[in-house]
DNA sequence: TGCAGGTGTAAGAATATAGTTACACCTGTC
DNA sequence: GACAGGTGTAACTATATTCTTACACCTGCA
């Protein structure tokens, strides 16, 4: 883990409408429309904040097919836990932003 | 803790120029201008990056008289140490954002 | 007096993030 | 066909964050 890659991390969690939707979404799978009629935002809005946090991997999206035939959109809580210290910082940093991992 | 606060603080860590500071500072305390040279930016800079450290309590600063009798503003690191899972951010949800605590 | 080296901040520019609106397209049902 | 309820995104506006520049003021010292 770079310093990028753990400043986004943190960044994707960092926000009181992603935390909204991390916690909708702890009681359960939800479709999309679903997900933003729940947490009050539109779709448009909401697929940004779900594509910061599915690229940081707290969230998983599946398409399938609901039984009357219409695609749904189904965006799961993925586990996750993160401990944040100076070690965990200092390490981050001391890998170049240029390095894979 | 609150969703604002839990959102406030990691936001604060969040960023690689705050993560720089920090990593600078885990090796001892540093006068603001001496940690503005060594991470490469400017003081004004500096000032922001250190008031949101400072407002979350990562660092903590005390204004000092040097022996050649001017004035130094020195920078600490504070220990922390942060666990963020779905417990942690459900629980800062379902705190009002207008509460104390 | 004139530097050198500090602290502290205001004001504006540049950039990134958040949010809105509107569109295209799909399936099933009345 | 028209409608209800989905997915997906482009373009734009609004707002927040980051960064630069410039200033005022302080102490010690040649």
């Amino acid at each position: 883990m770079n310093v990028e890659q753990l400043s986004a991390t943190l960044a994707a969690v960092a926000s009181p409408q992603r935390m909204l939707i991390l916690t909708e979404l702890s009681a359960g799978r939800v479709h999309v429309s679903e997900l933003a009629r729940r947490v009050g935002m539109s779709r448009a809005l909401l697929y940004m904040h779900l594509a910061k946090l599915e690229a940081t991997g707290f969230v998983t999206t599946a398409l399938e097919l609901s039984p009357e035939g219409t695609a749904l959109k189904h965006v799961s809580l993925a586990p996750f836990s993160l401990t944040v210290d100076i070690a965990v910082i200092t390490q981050a940093v001391a890998n170049a932003a240029t390095t894979h991992e």
